[in-house]
DNA sequence: TTGCGTGCAAAGGTTTTGCATGGCA
DNA sequence: TGCCATGCAAAACCTTTGCACGCAA
């Protein structure tokens, strides 16, 4: 449960509107970027912080491409509440993909059962090789 | 194919040795430690360069945790050459579990023909919370 | 002898931390 | 006023690279 939110700022609240009309995902950089595109001036450092504390108050969540490349981050809007997506990452293009599917909370059902381990499916990062990069 | 292995050196040959005999998973770290416990002197650099290696003769894989965290690395051996297993990472304590399971298989293909996305399972990681941390 | 392997030091990149300043309540 | 937030600079961290030397073949 998030309890409290601090101190509303002018940093926070472009942090978090920018982050949000960003859609899909988003690296400390990219976020960077936009802010200075759109004019608006703020710390590398906030950034951080501020992607941090929104992913313990359960509004953004963080994945992991490789070592030494950056974190990227997803917004989570009411759309992606539901449990049935996770992710694919293409070791080619380095590209992250979301997919919505049921099959995966099949899988997570089994392991959870048998193997006793419950699968955070909205964490989980499936490896592969995108269809584009298939072709080539 | 692994096409030429190099010279035959003893940092090499005790590197690959130690690996071996881990069995489960190590870090360049948790690698070196190990040496220096046997009272081998190698190079942080050449355990890097070594463990590249090995991934990309197909002796090694490479396992990503957490940004900032350390690569993690698994030795193939026969008993693990099979396609039917993966990995689960501990949110919480960070243990990374191996399993031997042919529903992922299944998510595989699916994945495969419907979202035309070739998911490698050997590298892949599922996300969650392990039996043990679940209770506390 | 040839050229790869080694390992030190330094650089590269991402993320975190210390600390003084500034702004919210 | 009190305390959190900010942001610069510096540190911490993992990993890669440059380069001179050493060793395998």
């Amino acid at each position: 449960m998030p309890k409290c939110d601090g101190y509303k700022t002018k940093q926070r609240e472009v942090i978090e509107k920018v982050f949000a009309l960003s859609g899909g995902h988003v690296t400390v950089d990219s976020l960077l970027e936009k802010l200075n595109k759109k004019g608006e001036s703020v710390g590398r450092t906030t950034v951080y912080r501020t992607l941090e504390k929104l992913e313990s108050e359960g509004k953004a969540r963080k994945y992991i491409s490789s070592p030494g490349e950056s974190a990227c981050y997803q917004y989570i809007s009411k759309a992606h509440q539901c449990s049935e997506h996770f992710h694919l990452k293409c070791e080619s293009c380095g590209r992250l993909i979301h997919i919505e599917c049921v099959h995966i909370t099949e899988l997570s059902k089994h392991i959870s059962d048998t193997h006793n381990f419950k699968v955070n499916n909205l964490k989980t990062v499936l490896y592969g090789v995108c269809e584009e990069c298939a072709v080539k």
